[in-house]
This record gives structure tokens, C-alpha cells and sequence, in this order.
DNA sequence: GCCAACGTTGGC
DNA sequence: GCCAACGTTGGC
């Protein structure tokens, strides 16, 4: 069964509209300096969807992207303890979804986003992935296709 | 800009 | 191994 996913990113240092210019090459998502973090994407497989969150400025989900590479060492680490997998931006959001507003909805309130929100990257069960698309008029059968 | 929450570090 | 001190994250 595929997993769900969700990283972080403040929009001053990499942005959504990054990701999207990167197109089908992706990116590495380096620079996770934490162990939580880094074991959530030494899990992910290839073609797991994560959702694309914006904090500080923004505090919305605008986006899903998915994982294009498998973890691998960070190359911008030289200790040789963190890694990182590459992603590539897949759909926007087409009415990006607010920190806020997954607040408000009981079914969320146990999202990592909200429960342990300094995570930066974060597992998101089947049943949340559901109901952010849902809310942000993400349609699925779109994504799969 | 403030501060709560959390992770890491280092002295003991 | 405990825990105080410190640094960072990120919402407000």
C-alpha cells in the first residue's frame, strides 16, 4: 500500500513555483537536519505523493508533488548521516488549503501538520490525503491518470 | 518580534 | 543516563 507524505518548505528559501519550474527533473529535497524527518523519506517509494506545504508565509498546502528518486546521501552533507530523496511537482491545488482550515476539521486534527508541526516532513494517512484533496478541490481520479 | 514546542548538546 | 541550557522552527 502506498504511503502519503507531506514536506514543509518557507517559500522565501524554496517555493512551490520552484518545484514547478524544475518540471519532470525534480529536485533533491536536502537540508533535513532532523532524524524523524529523515527517516520518513528514507521510507517513501518511488511515485508516493506528498503534498506541498508552505509555512510561515502562506501556511497552505498548494500543491502535490511526487517522489522521483529514492533516498540517497545529501549532497550537501559531508558527514554522511543525512539524506534526502529527490521530488517533482505533479498538481497544484486548485484552491490551496490553509493551516487554519485543516484546524477547524475535526477529521484532521490529528495531522501531523497541526499535532507536531515542526516536523518537516511528515506521514499523512489515506484517510487525510482523502479529505485535503477533497477540500481543496483536488480530484483524484485526475492525479492517478 | 514574541514565544511555545521541540530537538540537540554537553556537563555531571 | 539525566537534565539544564541552548538553538531552531514556525504560528501568531
Amino acid at each position: 500500500m502506498p504511503a502519503y507524505w507531506l514536506f514543509k518548505s518557507e517559500p522565501d528559501v524554496f517555493s512551490w513555483e520552484m518545484l514547478k519550474a524544475r518540471g519532470r527533473r525534480g529536485e533533491p529535497w536536502d537540508g533535513v537536519r532532523n532524524y524523524q524527518a529523515r527517516n520518513n523519506m528514507h521510507a517513501m517509494k518511488l511515485g508516493e505523493l506528498g503534498f506541498f506545504y508552505h509555512s510561515n508565509d502562506g501556511k497552505e498546502i498548494v500543491g502535490v508533488m511526487e517522489v522521483s528518486a529514492l533516498a540517497h546521501p545529501d549532497p550537501k552533507d559531508d558527514s554522511g548521516t543525512w539524506e534526502c530523496v529527490d521530488v517533482r511537482a505533479v498538481a497544484d491545488m486548485p484552491r490551496p488549503v490553509p493551516l487554519s482550515t485543516v484546524k477547524e476539521y475535526a477529521k484532521l486534527a490529528k495531522m501531523a501538520l497541526v499535532a507536531n508541526s515542526r516536523l518537516s516532513v511528515q506521514p499523512v494517512t489515506p484517510t487525510e490525503w482523502k479529505e485535503v484533496c477533497r477540500m481543496g478541490g483536488l480530484d483524484l481520479k485526475k492525479l492517478k491518470g
